[in-house]
DNA sequence: CGCTATCTTGAATCCCTTCAAGTCGCGTGG
DNA sequence: CCACGCGACTTGAAGGGATTCAAGATAGCG
């Protein structure tokens, strides 16, 4: 499963460079963390690491999405966060992995030891200010999911998450207006706070009501964007119609 | 209710210095930071920012006790945080608040203006290390409360929220067994997800099965901490009994 | 073409919410 | 001092949305 993968040993052609842990790095400190790094990849469904596991590597996602979730001692499992692209795993100055990361899809990261890491971070200033910018954009992010998984119904939830996966899991086809799910009914219960069932339940409604287009149980269209966004629960944020 | 505070002007005799963003920081820097600040308060109950105001301000809270919450266009909330002394009101880069803030008790700011923040935080490079910990330390309470919100029942929930009370909300008196819910039960229903019935129903019933003693509505004892952790359906993590 | 995992649908149950009184605590003013 | 009033809290009963349990349908793959 390790492809040479020479094309993308250069951080400069690395295809999430504007948005990630080194965007705007300048050419010598890009140099730095580009002979540190080294590029590690999985399979669907493999585990990436463990809660209680010893942290030793970060990791940025290259390509892919990965899952970031907590199981209970009975079986409970909620899924606190979706890795996509340019997002992080792990962290500097702390010992032990905190939740579970499993890919969900083939994944590619770009990694580094911790150690490595905690030196090149100590060198290179721009590099923990952009790492705080990441951390406080994914604490909106989970401050957010709190409010969905607190406060909305069944019908709500699936909603802004079909609305989450149309606006980041942006395919490589802008073209088309299908988008892909990629997760299991079951992991979309446990990102949801919901139960498979309910999901499917849900998502029947949605497409016997005609705001979306089931074009394989994975594959969709949205036929209705604002009836979406109007179940969403939120109001329209930013993203209003023009 | 401004008091001349003139006791506290000196960073160095601040109660939260240990522990806040400004922990760790050397004498030069800590002066520059000690002119630029300075201390607001608000009263219980007082709103401190709305979602959609400009963002002018970063704080620190000194002392008390602040909500972060979200309100639904059609009235529900959902508190996603509570900020207790050394919490973080606000974040650089960023023009607009996103979360509400409301005084939940009397409560005492360390406040800089944005633009003096940021030009510091730039000057400092040890800042935005510490505020990225901060952040990434707020990122996994965060999600440790998407697990709660998702996936347990009611009474593990009480039982987590008493637990935090116990642990974060260190009064000034550490001799004495009694706690302080900090929150009215309407406030602990809209952090918890639940509705203030429920809450009331399950303190009731932990009080009916002795696992704790109320000395009033909002002061409380536990009488069985081994039978509360039980319950709020976390392992028992770092805190074992010795 | 059949096997298995995944997904859908139905029916019964349950936990939490909703609605509706009632109680408690505390400050005010008679 | 105590009646009064108001906000916060408690408790009960009914209702509802999601879960649980149990089949059945569908799709992907050898």
């Amino acid at each position: 499963m390790n492809a040479p993968l020479r094309l993308q040993d250069n951080c400069a052609t690395c295809p999430i460079h504007h948005t990630a842990l080194c965007a705007h790095q300048n050419g010598p400190d890009l140099q730095k963390l580009g002979i540190k790094k080294r590029y590690v990849t999985y399979k669907a469904g493999d585990p990436i690491q463990w809660r209680g596991d010893t942290l030793t590597h970060i990791s940025s996602v290259v390509s892919g999405v990965a899952s970031l979730s907590r199981t209970m001692e009975d079986g409970r499992v909620q899924v606190v966060g979706l890795l996509m692209p340019s997002d992080i795993i792990g962290r500097p100055d702390r010992g032990e992995v905190e939740f579970d990361v499993t890919a969900i899809t083939d994944i590619k990261l770009c990694q580094f030891n911790k150690t490595d890491f905690e030196d090149l971070i100590l060198d290179m200033p721009r590099m923990s200010h952009r790492m705080m910018e990441m951390a406080l954009d994914e604490l909106n992010l989970a401050r957010e999911w709190m409010v969905l998984l607190g406060r909305k119904k069944a019908h709500e939830r699936l909603a802004s998450f079909l609305l989450l996966i149309m606006r980041r899991g942006r395919t490589d086809r802008p073209w088309d207006q299908t988008h892909t799910l990629p997760l299991s009914r079951e992991q979309m219960a446990n990102f949801l706070g919901l139960t498979l069932e309910t999901i499917s339940r849900q998502l029947s409604k949605l497409r016997r009501s005609g705001v979306v287009t089931f074009v394989s149980q994975r594959q969709f269209v949205v036929e209705d964007e604002a009836a979406l966004l109007h179940q969403s629960g939120d109001e329209g944020d930013i993203l209003c119609v023009a």
